[in-house]
RNA sequence: UGGGGUGUAGCCAAGUGGUAAGGCACGGGAAUUUGGAUCCCGCAUUCGAAGGUUCGAACCCUUCCACCCCAGCCA
């Protein structure tokens, strides 16, 4: 009867396209497409938009084009186009052949431009770009016609070849809709059409001086491709009257439709290309690729899989709400998909030596060890144990606060599909104070599996065989921003969203030690480092010198408990 | 003081006149050879505010408030 799964919620966008179905507006056709400007590096916020346009248009047996906006050259490259095609067909997106470029209409846009001229809809205006914001007038005041609005068609026509024929010099002259310098939009005072700019193009070269203006060329754009419906981002909605006018002189029946949804907002990172850029120009990451990046290409060094992308995309919502979307959540979903795919695996991030007094000196056990407690299918693997063992530093305490499950003078713990061990006692390095190693007994009946193991034990730890173990460089990564902090005003203008950075995202830890079924581990590959994290094998990852990537840590329950009282201090193992 | 938008829990987000979905986060519990995963349970008497219409309002009307975007020859 209820079914309080399965509720469908169909986002606004949606609603529209299926609004536009049934009364056939576009003969049931639905057409998107995704149009990036090649001048940056594509980030999460526009896998949002990757999503949106292919997801609905796959949904509703449309089809999705991608598009490059090149419309102005002076800020692209072709090392852009080839980043983007790589990360949108990494998401796990197909355009066929439909993979256009704003630049091979640059002909049919200057055309209908002419044809904008010859109706006395469009004139060329020498008004200097200064004086040009002059007559735009403000927000409370309408704007002045140009002198220039009276000009003949004859001398349009002349003036605007003269600018395509590069008679003039850049900035001089542009091409102007002749609409409302008194509208209350102000991209309606008589927007700009067309600039000169002596810039070599990625594409055309230097074929033309003279380029088209984004809310000229975007219409045209979609309409050339047959677009039904055109979804933007909100700072357009002021722009659809343009984009409604520039398509009205054709007539369509039916224009392609704008639609305008909220971007996305991360927690604790940016997402705007020109900080982005920042990072990376003023050496705060690597590059764009930096696994601490929110860019694709940076998710994907990380670790992160196109699948828990496109999830999140998907559950994020579609709306017009400016919204800020925690960080978490896209953790949650890397982690659901992780969980249940990366084999598990034994790693030691900060080795502690540990002795079991009473196994013999030479003796060596074939341990078994499931590869993946959510996948039958993953089948087992054999880990070695011996006599000397690496624990994790964190996972002995000499003076353990209230429930902590782990190792401590006295203390019983199981090593994770091995024995269960008590401890005996510990030796300190006589300068520093710190603890050296670990010393403990085991119970040979305990070994996983045989009827002692099952005994009810609280910790269960992981380990490595310290002769057996591989060595590891392991890098942890955190965000790229500090939490807002409370009441922090400030407003730091967004310049300096560079205050906000965290001062240390970044550790890099070059003594590890894993398990030796991880030789050779692939580039590329995921595990998880039980009771840690998931990892990802780098592309720097050679055979004999792995190099491991945090993707996420697991939930930590426990480290929660300890941040929660605030009592860390009194646990510390150094005296 | 112009125009365009948006306000539902800490964060996203359904809901479109019939009595507040879901997810994240959070809290509690069960179980556990990962303090993971899993499983239960809890988490908005109220939808920016105030009035009004109605048997009935988050949904309709009025007024107000808050926030975002717009004065590039960027997209």
């Amino acid at each position: 009867m209820d079914s309080r799964d399965s509720k469908v919620t169909v986002n606004f966008i949606q609603a529209i396209i299926d609004q536009d179905k049934k009364t056939n507006k576009y003969g049931g056709k639905v057409h998107l497409r995704f149009p990036p400007e090649p001048n940056g590096y594509l980030h999460i916020g526009h896998a949002k938009s990757i999503c949106l346009n292919f997801g609905i248009a796959a949904q509703n047996g449309g089809l999705c084009n991608l598009r490059f906006d090149d419309t102005n050259p002076s800020k692209e490259d072709v090392e852009y186009i080839d980043s983007i095609i790589k990360d949108v067909r990494w998401l796990g997106f197909d355009w066929e052949d439909r993979l256009f470029y704003a630049s091979d209409y640059f002909e049919k846009m200057y055309d209908y431009a002419v044809g904008l001229i010859r109706a006395g809809e469009a004139y060329v205006c020498d008004l200097s770009p200064e004086e040009i914001r002059k007559y735009r007038g403000t927000f409370q005041e309408p704007g002045k016609e140009s002198p220039y609005r009276k000009r003949s068609r004859e001398e349009n026509l002349n003036l605007f070849q003269g600018m395509r024929a590069g008679e003039f010099a850049d900035g001089s002259r542009v091409l102007r809709a002749k609409i409302d310098m008194t509208s209350p939009n102000l991209n309606m005072r008589d927007p700009i059409l067309y600039r000169i700019l002596r810039a070599t193009h990625h594409r055309t070269g230097d074929q033309w001086c003279i380029y088209p203006l984004y809310d000229y060329a975007h219409p045209l754009e979609d309409y050339y491709e047959g677009i039904t419906h055109s979804i933007c981002t909100l700072e357009f909605e002021d722009h659809r009257p343009l984009y409604d006018w520039v398509l009205n002189a054709l007539h369509l029946p039916n224009p392609p439709r704008q639609i305008e949804f909220a971007r996305l907002n991360l927690t604790n990172t940016v997402l705007s290309k020109r900080k982005l850029r920042q990072l990376v120009e003023e050496d705060y990451v690597t590059g764009w690729d930096d696994p601490r990046m929110p860019t694709i290409s940076g998710l994907r060094r990380r670790g992160y899989t196109p699948e828990s992308i496109r999830n999140f995309c998907d559950r994020i919502g579609i709306s017009k709400t400016n919204s800020v979307v925690d960080i978490r959540f896209l953790e949650h979903c890397i982690r659901e998909d992780l969980n249940l795919r990366a084999p598990r695996v034994m790693g030691v991030l900060h080795p502690l030596k540990l002795v079991i007094s009473n196994y013999p000196e030479e003796m060596v056990e074939e341990m078994e060890a499931e590869n993946n407690p959510e996948d039958p299918d993953a089948g087992t693997r054999q880990i070695p144990f011996s006599r000397n063992l690496y624990i994790e530093r964190e996972d002995f305490c000499i003076d353990p606060p209230k429930k902590y499950f782990r190792l401590a003078p006295g203390f019983e713990v199981r090593l994770k599909n091995a024995y269960i061990i008590k401890c005996d006692g510990f030796v300190r390095d006589e300068k520093t104070g710190e603890i050296k190693e670990v010393h403990c007994s085991y119970d040979p009946e305990t070994r996983s599996g045989r009827p002692a193991s099952q005994r009810k034990i609280k910790g269960t730890l992981h380990w490595v065989s310290a002769a057996h173990a591989l060595k590891a460089e392991v890098r942890l990564y955190d965000y790229l921003l500090l939490d807002q902090i409370e009441g922090g005003e400030e407003d730091e203008g967004d310049e300096d969203f560079v205050k906000q950075l965290n001062p240390n995202p970044l550790e890099v830890l070059s003594d590890c030690l894993v398990e030796p079924s991880l030789a050779g581990a692939a580039q590329g590959s995921r595990y998880q480092f039980m009771r840690q994290g998931y990892f990802y094998v780098d592309p720097d990852s050679l055979p004999d010198k792995l190099v491991f990537n945090l993707i996420v840590s697991l939930r930590d329950t426990w480290g929660k408990i300890l941040k929660d009282n605030e009592d860390r201090k009194s646990y510390s193992q150094i005296p």
